[in-house]
DNA sequence: GCGGCAGGCGCAAGCGCTTGCGGTCCTTTT
DNA sequence: AAAAGGACCGCAAGCGCTTGCGCCTGCCGC
């Protein structure tokens, strides 16, 4: 029943191929009867199309590829979940390739792996080399990126750099002046451009607020815990400690906050803490973060391709920014500020909504420096307060 | 460059469409020196087989479909890991289906979504109906499962059962007899055997240890770390406590240490915990755990679809058993001992290495219980002793 | 030196679908 | 009422590859 071909449809329908094909793909030039007819057949022969034989036909591979640098961290699976739930409900199938080291990705995109066999390209945080951005393009499908944009091609995105500025912001606003940064992979192997604008933002907003730079202050944490704990006890071990650290990411977040627990400094009366991405775990971990909607980021982008490879013409193309927003949580405070009781940095009270929060001001605001930072200043009070957790 | 087809290979390479074909696909009835003048040509051209010619004239799709319940969750996200990386460097496609919500499952497996489309299909956590079986089997195609098995198909798995009587037994071995259990989801909507296994094993293990059920310890937590922080504030909140708690997964673990933090319980002076699955996190937590390595498990399940798929008979079937191990860490304690320094959960240490550790004896060994749990008992001491953490 | 054998190679027939083109037949339009 | 126009439908030619089957060499054995 599952073999079933065209030709006995078309025979128990009674009509021929060509109009058993025409119904049910619901192109027109079929009568409703015979389109009826030739259901019931279709039906009850179970049948379905061969996908070789009309991708042959065709010429189009209902298949989309998703190539990402990781398949088991928080974000790209995230990203992935959002992304497969469109290409499915579009009724396209969806190829996973993971890039996990660099000889994999060496020669990935020249390689035929994706000719022929896809009808769109989704990339995911992969900065591009310029030969890459060729042989993508000689691919001639639709291409769309995540996490990184260039010229040629749609993309969805936050705005590391503004994202960056506003959590460092937060801490400056709050009185803190001598702020670390726990930067992600000093090297990079996948052309990572994260780190990069990260660190920009980082740099940009102390200087907004007139304070220098001190790049003794910048330590590499590789964007995992371990990381992020040993790039804490770096920064401790050098001179003046500072009062505020910025992670890029939240498991680096997470490690430092353990180091800091290790030598007894408490969070936040001793020093503040402020993460990147809102993981699942930054609420249980108390701990103030930029958030992102990365399942949402993969839908867009998923609807996005879907819509470029189903349209004939090139699709034009159109480069998002996603929207952030800062979550205050337990681990930033003003700077010395009265200690509160004994710091507790898993859950001793929990986040129970969402608070008020805030759009970073990441589109159409570029260079509208001073006014954007006095704002932001206030929305920072107002969501700390919004944000107050009710003891449990 | 990237279109060209077989004949234009053929033509400047001098020889017919035939020998590309054989040469390029190193059957054999070629003579070597055709073969390199083929193979150049080829390559002059960019040349790649179009897939979906090659799979009508063969009938195999050269892919494999993953089907899981869930794509962000840690234990999906690793499998898929190891599965992608073998599926990859066997030459093949693998297409994901997440089966997100019990709608989507619903109808999938007779939906001829995966029809005509796959060499092979493989079943992550899925218990399957008998429906369901009998509409995988009409596919016509190997079927491999991990995390559940059937009789008609390969698969691979922890023992449950076996795994969590020794996380149990490895409280009992402490001198715990009050052993609260935080189980999955109460409801199965996946049909989920997972909570059901973990289950019988601490009822089995108490039994074993001559403790009589109390149905009143046994919670739901639902997977999550709420759902253990809930879990366990509602054991808490009846009569008398338990000594210790056994979690079936780590992130319910890791919700009721937040649980017990809050109500001022210490671990594991006042309360042992022990999770499962050996999450990134357990690490930072310090959580003893039932250790597996799902990354594996991925591995040697592609391993098996893909020799299945390759070989024109139908492959044996295979049912594995994936050894998982328990690793001691810090949150669990003799009953009763001296409470030693002030409790911390988050990290006022680390593990550095592995420590010795224990292969469980979950196979071949079936039945012979009293034994085992002296065996069990030594071995807990030893890895205790071997785990110790050194303080960093 | 001749029959036979086998390795190399090309022919052509598919694989199962899609689609341009034309043929019917039934409505409209004039 | 005749002609023009559609609406429907089938024919057949592909889509680009694989493969069974013969043919043609050259080479071996007797």
């Amino acid at each position: 029943m599952a073999k079933a071909t065209i030709e006995e449809v078309a025979n128990l329908a009674g009509v021929s191929p060509s109009s058993v094909s025409r119904s049910l793909r619901d192109v027109g030039g079929v009568s409703a009867k015979t389109t009826e007819r030739v259901r019931a057949a279709a039906e009850q022969l179970g049948y379905s199309a061969s996908p070789a034989a009309s991708r042959l036909a065709t010429g189009r591979t209902g298949t989309l590829a998703i190539v990402m640098p990781n398949l088991t961290r928080w974000f790209f699976a995230e990203l992935l979940g959002g992304v497969e739930q469109v290409v499915r409900e579009a009724g396209l199938d969806l190829l996973v390739h993971n890039l996990g080291d660099t000889e994999t990705r060496q020669g990935y995109f020249s390689s035929g792996l994706l000719r022929k066999r896809v009808d769109g390209v989704l990339l995911v945080t992969l900065a591009l080399t310029e030969p890459e951005i060729d042989a993508l393009m000689a691919l001639d499908v639709p291409v769309c990126m995540v996490g990184t944009d260039v010229e040629s091609f749609s993309s969805i995105r936050i705005d590391d750099v503004q994202s960056a500025s506003t959590a460092v912001r937060h801490l400056v606003n709050l009185g803190h002046r001598r702020i670390g940064l726990i930067s992600g992979a000093p090297d990079e192997p996948m052309h990572y451009t994260v780190p990069v604008h990260r660190r920009l933002g980082y740099r940009a907003a102390l200087e907004a607020a007139g304070i220098p730079a001190d790049r003794d202050l910048e330590v590499h944490g590789d964007f995992t815990i371990r990381g992020g704990d040993e790039a804490t006890t770096q920064l401790l071990g050098q001179g003046e400690l500072p009062t505020a650290i910025f992670a890029e990411s939240d498991e680096m977040a997470f490690g430092a906050l353990r180091a800091l627990r290790r030598v007894g400094l408490q969070v936040p009366a001793d020093i503040s803490v402020i993460g990147f991405d809102d993981h699942p775990m930054a609420e249980y971990f108390d701990l103030t973060t930029i958030s992102q909607d990365v399942r949402e980021q993969g839908r867009q982008v998923a609807q996005q391709l879907v819509a470029a490879v189903s349209r004939p013409d090139g699709a034009p193309v159109r480069r998002l920014h996603a929207p952030t927003r800062l979550v205050v949580r337990g681990t930033t405070a003003v700077l010395g500020a009265e200690p509160r009781r004994a710091p507790s940095l898993a859950g001793n009270r929990t986040v129970p909504g969402q608070g008020a929060q805030h759009q970073s001001p990441d589109k159409g605001r570029r260079g509208s420096g001073p006014p954007a930072l006095a704002r932001q200043s206030a929305t920072d009070q107002k969501e700390r307060r919004g944000q107050r957790p009710l003891a449990t």
